[in-house]
DNA sequence: GACGCGTGGCC
DNA sequence: TGGCCAAGCGT
């Protein structure tokens, strides 16, 4: 076999015909060392590729790691994640965002359990039909569990592309095509590796922000880089901000618990645990939030905290004004809502804006 | 196809 | 420091 950079020369001077060898060459020299990956050469778990794969959706590698071994470490495979209830589940995916993922992970493992006798459909169309696995995730599965030849393509392969291609058509009009092209990168076999050597190559090398372009190995016939314009890859439209909410937390406690009730099954925070507040709206002043207040014997005034609780959600931001009242013993909570020990907070299934809210008013 | 859906890290 | 970005999915 000839050398590297004999077969990279000779690469360059043959157009394209061998960039899936190059891509899998650096692979094998530069590939990261993940949890959930298996040994070069092994066959991946498919409940722990399952698994990542859920965790990464729009979350960074060094965010999911210690949740992916919380998660191993309590449930080791599909059919234990299938007998735990949702909301264990819940509490164990606090703090990592998106929850209609948890929600998607938990159903998704109750029906392999109940659908496939626990174990993981072999194929892009049986993965595909199951809850939280969308396109993106069936093929990388597929790929990476099963070797099946398809190509997922996420942010990073989408950025790699459209570079490599220089792609004029702005996301998302150009995902089709994106996946056309990247699917040329897969060689003969090897595809979970094929992939995945396109995403290691996007998070370290081809990065959105001064990509490291003398380190890549695809960089002799990159269309962007001739031009010298990587960073204009790829081509988005522009994308509008929200506009900011108002709203008011109430922390209530009774000694040492506080009032806290669970958000509805759906939508923003769902199923989350939550501290009693009014509504979030655009343009809501201090005085409107606090007659949503809710009503228990006793509490004569609220105590209006100083400064206010500041969060930005994907699509609005939010400021929280935080309203402190304490409540005798034995005061019964409002309907829907409950006590729990201050000390075992870290135990409930609350979103940072909560958590948030919670410090600001028990400082 | 557009929008709703968290959070933390980056410069 | 505020906008951008990160292994997308469901509706």
């Amino acid at each position: 076999m000839p050398s590297l950079a004999a077969r990279k020369k000779q690469t360059a001077a043959e157009s394209s015909a061998s960039r899936p060898a190059l891509l899998l060459d650096w692979y094998d020299r530069h590939r990261r060392r993940l949890p959930w990956r298996a040994a070069a050469g092994e066959r991946a778990d498919p409940y722990r590729v399952w698994l990542s794969e859920i965790m990464l959706q729009q979350t960074g590698v060094k965010t999911v790691g210690p949740y992916f071994e919380k998660f191993l470490a309590r449930w080791p495979d599909v059919g234990a994640l299938g007998r735990a209830s949702q909301d264990d589940v819940l509490r164990m995916w606090a703090g990592l965002g998106y929850y209609s993922r948890a929600r998607n992970l938990h159903a998704c493992a109750v029906a392999v359990l109940r659908d496939h006798g626990g174990v993981f459909p072999g194929s892009e169309e049986g993965l595909r039909q199951l809850p939280g696995i969308g396109p993106y995730t069936a093929r990388a599965i597929a790929a990476i569990a099963f070797d099946i030849q398809t190509m997922p393509v996420d942010g990073n392969i989408e950025r790699v592309v459209s570079r490599l291609y220089a792609v004029e058509e702005p996301l998302p009009q150009a995902k089709p095509r994106i996946q056309e092209l990247a699917a040329t990168l897969l060689g003969a076999s090897r595809a979970g590796d094929s992939a995945q050597a396109l995403m290691d190559l996007g998070s370290s090398i081809c990065t959105p922000k001064k990509p490291a372009c003398a380190l890549c190995p695809l960089n002799e016939d990159c269309a962007a880089r001739l031009r010298g314009d990587q960073e204009s890859f790829p081509r988005k439209a522009p994308k509008k901000s929200g506009t900011l909410r108002r709203g008011a937390a109430f922390i209530v406690t009774r000694g040492d618990e506080l009032l806290v009730r669970t958000r509805a099954e759906k939508g923003l925070l769902g199923g989350m645990t939550e501290v009693p507040g009014s509504d979030w709206l655009a343009g809501q002043d201090d005085k409107a939030a606090l007659k949503q207040a809710p009503e228990l014997k006793g509490i004569t005034r609220w105590h209006r905290k100083v400064g206010v609780v500041t969060h930005v959600f994907t699509h609005f931001p939010l400021e929280l004004v935080i309203y402190t009242a304490d409540v005798a013993a034995r005061t019964r909570p409002p309907a829907g809502m409950r006590w729990v020990p201050v000390a075992t907070l870290a135990d409930e299934a609350l979103p940072n804006v909560m958590r948030k809210a919670i410090a600001h008013g028990l400082d």
